[in-house]
Parts: C-alpha cells; structure tokens; sequence
DNA sequence: AATTAGCACTCAGAGAGTAAGAGTGCTAAC
DNA sequence: GTTAGCACTCTTACTCTCTGAGTGCTAATT
C-alpha cells in the first residue's frame, strides 16, 4: 500500500472526525501535497479497495468501517496527555472512594461528561472474588434478609419470606453453617453441587432451611451475573450520527452488551458495530479498557459513541483512567484479603 | 353551562384521544345529533371560553388543557374493569413478591406495558417507617460495612473505609450501643441532635467511631429521601405527541419530578404540565394514586403520558392496582411490626 | 329565536419544477 | 506520473401550484 494514499485515507478520516460530513478531494489538499484531481484518483482506487465509499456520486468520501479499523490499528496519532490534562482527570474521579464500585462510577461519569458519549462500566470482579461474608438476619415476622458480601467489596443482599419461623437455635446453625463452609470459596464456584451438598450435609435442618438456601444460591448467582452500567445515555440519543430508534430500542435491553464484553478484558480494544453481530447500533464504536486489582482483572471501563469519534484524545483518556483506577485498587490497603 | 355544549366538548376530548388529530365539525355529529353549522357555532363558543382551540384557521379543534381539565373532573365516563380484565391485571403482579419494593415494581412495570406510558413509583415509605435494626459488620482491613432496616423492610448499606481497625470491643459496643438507641426511632426523625446525644453518651469511644457514626447518619438521610422510580422511559421517546429533546432532557433528571410527587399522597390526582411549574414536559399528564400500608400512606404510583391518553381506561387500571397492592401489602402477616 | 344549508375563504401539506453548489470522473496537456 | 479543465451527476433548498379539510358568515328554514 502507498504510503500517500494512507496518508490521504487517514487525512480524510481525520477531516471526516471533525465535521462529519462526506469529504472532498480539495480539503484533502490542506494535508496532502497534491492536486485535487490525483487525490481524486487515489480515493478511487481507496475506495474499490474498501476503505472509502460515496453516499452518492455527487459527494465526497466517507470511511467504511474498514478504513476505520486500519485508521484506529495504524494510522492513528494519539494525543498525549499533558500534565495539566492527566490533573484535571484526577479531579473528576473520586480517589477517597471506600469501594471499588464508587471509584469506577465516578470514572464512568467522568468518561461521559468529557467525551459526550455513553460510558459503560463491565464489572467482571464477581468472577475473580469469593464469598468473605455471608449472613441471615431476621426482619420481622417470618421475614430474613440474607447478606453477602465479597472480597472484591461487592455487597448484596436478598430478603426472604418464609412459611414459618426459625428458632434462634436454627438461626444460629445456619450462620455458622454458612459461615464455615462458604467464605473463601470463589463465588463463580458455588454451582448446584454445592447446593446439594449443603443441604445434605444440614441434615434434620434441611426442611425448614431449604428454601432460604437456595434464595441464597440465586443470590450468589445474581452476584456473578455480568453487572452493566451504561452512564451518560444522553449523549446517545442526542447524538445525530445514530438512528434514535435504535437507540432507543438498545437503551431498553442495555443487557444485551453484556456478553460483548466478556472478551474486553484483554486489553484495549475498539470495535465496530458491523464486527460484533450481538450489538445492534449502527454506526457506532466501542473502545474498552479493562483495569485490574493486585494483578486480576477486576473490569472494564468502555465509551460508546459514533464510528467518528475523537479515537486520538479519547483513548489516552480511556487508558488513563484503567491506569489511574487499576493503582488505585492495588494501592488502597483497604481489602487485599485473597 | 349548556349541556349540549358539555357534550360537544366530550365528544371532541374523546374523538381527539383516539386521534391525535384535531377534530372537525362533522367527525362531531356522530356523537351529537346536531347539524355541523351548529356544531361549529357551539365549538366557536367553547374555543372563546378557552377550552378548545385551534392550530390553524382551517383545522379542526384541539381540547385546551382547561378542556382537558373539565374532561377529567366531570365529563369522563370511566370504562369499570371486567372481571377478566382484574385476573389480567392480577397475574402482572408478582403477588408473592417478598418485599414491598419488588411488589410496587411489579406493578409499575406492567401499568408501563398495558398503558405504553412511563410508570412512576414514588416510595414514601421511609417517612412513616422505623429503623428496625442496625449493624456494623466488618468486611476487611479497615473496611466496614453499616447496614440498616427499616420496617417497612428498606434495606440499605454503606461502606466506610476508616482510618484505624477497630477492636472487636469497640465493635461490639458500638453495635450494641446503636440497636439500643435507634432501633424503633422513626427513620425521618434522625436529625442532628439525635447524632450529637449518641456522640456525647459514647464517651471515650467517640473518636475512632466519629466516622462511622456519620456514614451512619448519611445513611438514613439517603433512607428518608423520596425515591422516585421510571419504567417505559421508552414510551415516552417514542411518543409523538412529546417533544423529543424535553424528554431527554427530563430523563436526564429524573430526581426533579420526586418533590412533584409530595403532594401525591393524598389520592387519585389528575395533572397536566401547565399546572405545575416544576415539570417541563410539555403536553403531558400526570395521573397518581396512592397506596397504603395498614392504614398509613406507604407511597404512590403514577403514570406519565401525553395529554391524550385513555384517561377512562388508565384511571381504572391504577386505581384497581393501588388498590390491590394496599390490600397484599396490609394482609400479608409480613412486617406489620410498629 | 334557534337551526341548518350553502358558499367563499384560509391554510397546511404534498408534489413538481428549478437553480445553486459541491464534488466527481474523464480527457488532454504538462 | 501528475495536473488543469470541463462536462456531468446528484443533493438540497426554494418556489409555485394544487388539493382537501375545515372554517365563518349569510341567508333560508323550522
């Protein structure tokens, strides 16, 4: 490939990023050193190689998602962070947190308010965590809250109505029951086995308890569930590159991104729309940056927003942040118990 | 008043509901048995009124918000319920919900699919509720997790992450100290003073616990303050009678309708944007009704739609599950303890 | 006096035609 | 291999016209 012609793909990608409209051989001419008509042959040529197409005759050229992708993977100049910029980053996220949860969060609204894009956070923790605490308290008259909390500082809980009452002897059983036989154990571990296995091993208890047990197994399932958080759907609706109805449609089952980014957590990844067939906005690109803990993956910090979004600013924000949190995880001294 | 104009104003509401378009002359004297030279002179009256009007010189008539308003109070003929339609609405409910919140969303979400309006639910419970139990459990070095229960069987947490580890004496004190002090106390009458009076009787144990002790009242302040749900956020993008960006803008901050819900307690309340400054999207209503907890108002359920909604089908249908869920809320045996 | 038929009038919305402008592909010259 | 020039294409905005729905007013009818 002719390295003029890449630089015109990635002088029109650059063009195309800014204003959002087709572009044309003579803004190219501002970048390249050329005449417009031998910029027009190459954008042919790029555009019969796939990286470029025309909305119509009569307009210039827009990037596939082809020439997206060879723009992001390589033709792409990041804009580094200077000092200044990395210290107001620091100030929009909120470092004192007490859990982990609270820190992304803010990371994510952070994300949102900068960039004008949606911001999701994937929490993966429930799969690298296990079971530090688990508790049954009596509310009221035949009703218990079960409480369970991870080492990763998840917490959760599950309230019960029974057909009867426990005694406080049964109560008492069951806590140090629980307590003995589950804390430490990975959460993505407990699985129908154990379930089994409690309830045989509980003996004459079984009965009355077997209903708050397995309250307690869909909790735990719950828990390791993919937990998605989209923040900033705003920008998503008011953002002209997309077909609201889509949008619309994507907001009412955001669930359904969940899978997608079950191979986020990786390392930095951006991907477009037409690659993932689960995920249904046309147009758009997802850039995700996962961030760990004492070396585990903990996460995944992400940014939905148009194919044309500013890749070159936005990703060394994306990364700052997965840094900035992944110290700050490992840092706190607050629950490394694991 | 002349009651054939009532009539006419009825039959223009009712045609425009099903509609959405302005209505003429003739569409009117299917309902009214007069000639559509009468039927304009009378619409050209009740527009002079105010409670009709017109978009254009050439178009049929639009009911006014007025129009609107004597439409609801006195002219509507609601549509009962069959008996079909009450075991319908009785199998959306999750009627074995455990907790009140679960039922109340269960309830919320199917008003959203029946009506394709936004559901609202305004939980007012926290404000005629009593904290039922406190605790302090530790969750890792330095960590500490408060957790608290009201009876209306609210539960709530918060992770404070403390400067010192506390010892299991002070723990126990403490734990100890706050079920004997706060356990029955109203939730909303936790106040300044009631943190100062525990933080003087502590005594030498007061400083390491300052911090804790102030989560914890942040806590039951977060516990007290209105609590505003939506469901069918999609039905309103969707609807074309709304203002797209309004809606956006108003999903945006949702928060700003809770203070709209106070006065929402009483009954079944009709309201259409005009009247009420806070809430800003225009050309819409309103419909809330309460429910009750034994005898005492445990919060409201709303409904969020255009102007134009099926008024004589929605009012019933919220009503019937205002209705049902004070009924489950105050049989069942659950946590009637205050 | 109230109602109604008839008619001229108004106005939004759809469709057609036109002009402007942006950008292209191709050809011929450099 | 590159560039200037030009004819061509196609979108967009604008204007104009036509149609249909619905009105208000007047005069006739009950």
């Amino acid at each position: 490939m002719d390295s003029r012609k890449l630089k015109i793909l990635q002088a029109v990608v650059d063009e195309y990023i800014v204003s959002g409209e087709p572009v044309g051989s003579k803004a190219i001419m501002a970048h390249v050193k050329a005449s417009s008509a031998t910029i027009r042959n190459e954008m042919a040529e790029l555009e019969k190689q796939g990286y470029l197409e025309q909305p119509h005759t009569s307009a210039g050229r827009i990037p596939t998602y082809a020439g997206f992708r060879l723009y992001v993977d390589t033709l792409m100049e990041r804009d580094p962070l200077t000092e200044e910029e990395k210290r107001r980053l620091d100030s929009m996220i909120d470092e004192n947190a007490a859990t982990e949860e609270e820190l992304v969060n803010s990371a994510s609204l952070a994300l949102a308010q900068l960039t004008k894009c949606a911001a999701v956070v994937a929490n993966s923790a429930p799969k690298f965590s296990m079971i530090s605490k688990v508790e049954v308290i009596p509310t009221g008259k035949r009703m218990y809250v079960i409480l369970m909390i991870t080492s990763g500082g998840t917490i959760r809980n599950k309230v019960c109505r029974l057909e009867f009452d426990l005694t406080n002897e049964q109560l008492e059983f069951f806590d140090k029951y629980l307590s003995e036989n589950l804390e430490g154990v990975p959460v993505d571990e407990i699985s129908e086995e154990t379930f089994d296995r409690i309830r045989e091993a509980m003996g004459t208890y079984m009965m009355t308890l077997t209903p708050l047990l397995s309250e307690l197994f869909t909790l735990a399932k719950e828990m390791t569930a993919q937990d998605i958080k989209l923040r900033g759907e705003k920008n998503l609706l008011t953002c002209k590159d997309f077909d609201q109805t889509e949008i619309i449609d994507f907001l009412d089952n955001k669930r359904e991104i969940a899978k997608f980014f079950d191979d986020s957590f990786s390392g930095l990844q951006v991907s477009f729309s037409p690659e993932n067939d689960g995920f249904v906005i046309h147009n758009s690109s997802i850039i995700t940056a996962p961030f760990k803990k004492h070396g585990k993956t903990a996460g995944a910090l992400g940014l939905i927003g148009p194919m044309r979004i500013d890749y070159a600013k936005f990703i060394p924000y994306l990364e700052y942040f997965s840094q900035r949190i992944t110290d700050l995880l490992t840092d706190s001294g607050s629950d490394e118990e694991e």
